[in-house]
DNA sequence: GTGAAAGCGCTAACAT
DNA sequence: ATGTTAGCGCTTTCAC
């Protein structure tokens, strides 16, 4: 800066103002600044800056991990929303999910460069006493009960389900079984209960949950235990991953689905539609959840307000080839 | 920082020493500034601190978009391998695939605030003479031809084809079709490339290429126009998800997989082991191939060094249920 | 419209 | 083992 000062013969202070495009600077002197700006190659340098002015115009994001089709597409709106707005995102990895973890991760945050924090982490370690936000420091959380304490954004995770469960009986089946996300996660626990208090509703005894890990082979286990029972005609599984593990569990014993077998998921991943037989499921907008995340995020950070609440994402049933009448 | 000095009865230099786990502190002293940073809730400032050293302990990661799955396998390696090394990533999005969104995010580069930049961008931009990464920045770049002037880590995109068309004709198949990436990406050009020369190896003349743009949807499409004739008995599909498409449109007119047809993807997806039928894949090291690139750019921060050259890494084929004997 | 001075919070270098 | 000094590159404040 001080070179560029020299070369132009105005002070480093002039510099900074065309550099920040302020208008308080004759055409002419602006002129000299730029060009000497050019020759000297000159960047300003986002640590001076940051110290000076405690901005850093950056967001970061603490997840556990990216391999999951949601946090992914939500992490990709995220960029794109934040980078419209001018801010880079700083990704924070939690490696393990253990209480340990966390809490390193959130105490790292405050020597973080970042203005604001949006939170990925499906579990309730927020509920935890010992695990906190640094106060003062803006926070959105994705997918949380924590609403009464944060600003949060989340997925509708009541209506789907009992949209799903519904779809199937009033194709007629007796029941819907279920194939669960993990223990620990928010999501899984709150879809669970929509598809029993649906079940409930229709004065029917839900049959006993199968619980897996969101992977494709825990799908796979599961549906290889539900082939082997006649009276399993309709699944509802917590996500398409899992939903595409069980269909290839029916297909090896030759099970037709729709006919002999329908299954809902949850997700609508962009291949769900190409699976054999096309899958029924519910869709998540994630890309509108990263959205409103940031929006929430950067008001927050203009205002140094905490917006404490919740923000609930709509989802929708989509109706492919998966699901057909109970077998006769 | 001052505060904890004079709680301490310190000088902020050695509350310096302690924040930095220097050694030549007195345990006594040690204790008295630590539990003093508690007390004031102390955490040393990221901007200042790379004001002083010029470093930012963070690592650039430019790239189009997280949504697809190799591209977030990588970053999710990238992300793990720079945690353990104490960097954090931030996330450099370039929205559209321009030739201006590009330049424009190079050029931002210089401000941002990182030690080294690793280039996901599948593409030939670098080749432009119109776009260069700032010098004396730290680059890697993933699946380029930039070798020559940068560092790059590479998977081993002419294997991998060969080998999956080599699968096919020794099943029998008197010819192999070629459903491609799209135009301008480098890896979907030297997958092509590989497919053609192992036909011709084979003194087969190749069909015409059938460019997809890596979607199921597109895949489907080239799945429709292949289901029309008799003579279609294998393909080779440049990713997964494409190959994914193709089966649907050849399930949608009961062509049998792979009584009546083979096909071979290309990337090896968490769910293409679970496609109906188990789709027959080449492998690819994704996590692999970010830990390398992390592993260069370190050295190159380190050492302040170039280390121009491309590192490649294998590809495996993985027969699963989608490949057979051509139909008699 | 422009410049001079001060200081953001930290650490490298040197002194004790 | 600890303290003192200086300065990283920028912006804010105030003077002109």
């Amino acid at each position: 800066m001080a070179d560029v000062a020299r070369l132009a013969g105005v002070s480093s202070q002039t510099v900074s103002r065309v550099a920040n495009g302020l208008s308080n600077v004759e055409t002419a002197t602006r002129e000299r600044v730029l060009s000497a700006m050019g020759t000297v190659g000159y960047f300003p340098n986002s640590a001076a800056r940051a110290l000076k002015t405690g901005r850093f115009k950056s967001i970061g994001v603490i997840m556990f991990t990216l391999s999951s089709f949601g946090n992914m597409r939500t992490l990709d709106a995220i960029a794109t929303a934040s980078a419209q707005a001018g801010y880079s995102i700083t990704l924070i990895p939690v490696t393990l999910p253990t209480q340990g973890a966390v809490a390193g991760a959130f105490n790292r945050l405050s020597e973080q460069a970042v203005d604001g924090v949006v939170i990925i982490i499906e579990a309730h370690v927020l509920d935890r006493a010992d695990i906190t936000v640094p106060p003062g420091l803006p926070v959105v959380i994705i997918d949380s009960d924590a609403g009464s304490r944060y600003a949060v954004v989340d997925t509708d995770q009541a209506t789907g389900p009992r949209e799903a469960t519904q779809h199937l009986l009033d194709l007629g089946h007796r029941t819907v079984w279920h194939v669960a996300g993990p223990d620990g996660s928010y999501s899984a626990w709150r879809r669970t209960e929509s598809w029993r208090a649906t079940l409930a509703d229709a004065g029917i005894e839900a049959p006993p949950v199968l619980v897996g890990d969101w992977s494709t082979e825990s799908g796979y286990q599961h549906g290889v235990t539900l082939r082997e029972r006649d009276d399993v005609t309709a699944v509802f599984a917590a996500n398409d991953q899992m939903a595409l593990g069980i269909m290839r569990a029916m297909h090896e014993v030759g099970r037709d689905i729709p006919a002999s077998f329908s299954i809902v998921g949850f997700d609508d991943t962009e291949e769900s539609g190409s699976f054999w037989p096309p899958l029924t499921t519910i869709r998540q907008h994630f890309g509108e959840v990263g959205r409103l995340c940031i929006e929430k995020l950067l008001h927050e950070i203009d205002t140094m307000t905490n917006e404490i609440g919740t923000t609930i994402v709509p989802t929708e049933l989509i109706v492919r080839k998966s699901t057909g009448p109970v077998p006769a």
